[in-house]
DNA sequence: ATTCCACTTGCAACAGAGTTGCAAAAACGG
DNA sequence: CCGTTTTTGCAACTCTGTTGCAAGTGGAAT
């Protein structure tokens, strides 16, 4: 696990400490999401501060080396039920840019199919990128640059 | 929008309360999901106390009138991206029982088909529901109970 | 091998979302 | 209108995550 760590580190030019290291290798060995607190635990008693956990996920969410998995912010939104089926409400999209979350209530959204034992009680599916009003921004801007 | 939500507050059998009212009008105004200060700023001045418009949302929920949009719990977790694709890593599944949370990685997830205008970065499902565990246990305390 | 400097780390203090305990106020059935 | 039960607001708290700063470290240049 060490190695591959290692490699993890070289090929995104970030220094070899052994906080990073560390860290790097309680992602490997696990296959759920992890917290930090999660990940500090499976370190063990030399687990770096909390700070540098936090900053090295950053880093590595930058470089792409790191997703963080279902959560935008922390802070909850709340929505009336009244449009959502029995198992799904409508997707989700949060513009990278303007930081809006909007519903899409318009699109087709299967439900994904279970492997055997699991049983859904609600699915829901989180989109971002860039919304059309920022789009246009965007293109205005380049526009104007040339 | 008043009537509205008084008949949704009589549909469930809560007591009708100004702030009960105002919240919910707030809801029905709206459609995107709002986070607590959203509400309050929706209402204005006259605004519920942060703690009332919490515990307002936890009734709601409770009754089915509400849902909580794309977060389960509001703590970060992280998990390394090397299975993941372009705009989509696999599912997430939480256990409402046992609170654990696994990837799913054999199942095919369809991209949704984005509105005119809209770019995708990412997509993320998040399903909730019993895995296959307490499942088991659940039948297994079913049968003791006969 | 040593030196140097930018990059990293740990600590402490802080920020923001959400929760809890408790006393005062309000709803609503009689 | 009264009494019971619910609901509300406040203050103090918890928990996750962030920031500023001083001390420590990696590794490139010498």
């Amino acid at each position: 696990m060490n190695e591959r760590a290692i490699k993890l580190l070289r090929s995104v030019h970030l220094r070899q400490t052994e906080p990073r290291l560390a860290i790097l290798r309680a992602l490997l060995e696990t296959d759920t999401p992890l917290a930090q607190e999660q990940i500090a635990d499976g370190i063990g008693p030399d687990a770096p501060n909390k700070t540098t956990i936090y900053r090295t996920l950053t880093q590595l969410i930058e470089k792409n080396l790191v997703h963080q998995a279902y959560l935008e912010d922390r802070t909850a939104h709340f929505e009336l039920a009244h449009h959502c089926g029995k198992h799904q409400c409508h997707p989700h999209f949060t513009c990278r840019q303007c930081r809006q979350t909007q519903c899409l209530t318009g699109v087709s959204t299967p439900l994904v199919e279970l492997p055997k034992g699991f049983s859904m009680q609600r699915q829901q599916i989180h989109i971002d990128g860039v919304c059309p009003d920022c789009q246009t921004i965007n293109k205005t801007k380049e526009i104007g640059r040339i």
